[in-house]
DNA sequence: GAGTATAATGCAACAATGTTGCAAAATTAA
DNA sequence: TTAATTTTGCAACATTGTTGCATTATACTC
């Protein structure tokens, strides 16, 4: 059910702009181990912490509470898993995205390590939960957004990327 | 808590081009009454229906389940409230509003009678719950994410809108 | 390395939100 | 008025997320 795939589309992505999720800044994640990130962020550096860090690195995908839960069941508890999800969200390891449905998704946040304030679309893909980051919104429509004092912007686009496309017909 | 505000403050959405949510097309909904509106989209006229849409009408402002269950609470059953917003959502009478947490809310859908699959973004008032329409994404983006076979797009920006601030000083 | 302060975990219980099946009631069309 | 169909209420269930508290693990100091 839970697909991993490596690497992301190339050709997709390039046409169109985006920033596949696995490149440029991003490979931080490659350079600091999962330890040396829950350092850096003055967690412990616990088995589960660990465990599910290394899980996100790995997958690259967006993955929910319940795949997780799925995943080490008999391991860890449910109740850490929020919890460790959500202290990881607020120190910006994870992203946490909010689908047209209202259901949430973690992915890896690119942005962890920079002092970045921009607000960054994802898009996601409905079959094999990809994650690839969209262009940033234009900056005249950023301009407006900042006039009306958002605190908040939720942005996250569905549909079914070329790749899942292909491997359906 | 639930604050009911008439009219929208123009100044502040003048100033960023914004569409007031009560005001241009959305007028239609002044023109037909909601046994009119259910009709149209071949509803039985019931009292549940009219009262809730009713209510839509004359609040102008983001509610959600738990709002409507307050306010009908011994009148209208909570699985019937969910299931009158989930139909009016499906015939986009209603457009359903995912924040940043995931909670859900509900306002009337401007662009219901149009041909309008255009994606219009919106910003909700943390505070008085009003929702107002942000402009539409660029053409320039829209192009992007058409290229991308976007099937939903969730954006939802939030913040205090002026008038709230204003109060609050 | 032992002891201590603090953080992380597991468990149970709870809370919020949403769904399903089915019988009863209301609405519509004839 | 009758019959077909939709809507509603109710009970029960499912999912998702939260809280308090005792236990365990980690990090820090000596």
């Amino acid at each position: 059910m839970l697909v991993e795939k490596h690497p992301l589309k190339p050709q997709s992505l390039l046409s169109l702009k985006l920033k596949p999720y696995w490149s440029g800044n991003y490979s931080l994640y490659k350079m600091l181990n999962p330890q040396e990130i829950l350092k850096k962020n003055s967690f412990r550096v616990t088995q589960h912490r660990c465990e599910v860090l290394t899980y996100f690195i790995q997958s690259k995908i967006a993955l929910n509470h319940r795949q997780l839960e799925l995943k080490y069941r008999g391991t860890i508890n449910r109740v850490s898993l929020y919890r460790i999800l959500h202290s990881f969200t607020e120190k910006k390891i994870l992203c946490k995205l909010i689908d047209s449905v209202g259901s949430v998704s973690y992915v890896l946040d690119k942005h962890s390590s920079q002092n970045d304030s921009h607000v960054h679309p994802h898009y996601k893909c409905k079959t094999c939960h990809d994650v690839v980051e969209l262009p940033e919104l234009p900056a005249d429509y950023r301009r407006e957004l900042e006039k009306l004092n958002v605190l908040q912007l939720n942005m996250l686009a569905e549909g079914i990327c070329q790749e899942c496309q292909k491997s359906m017909k």
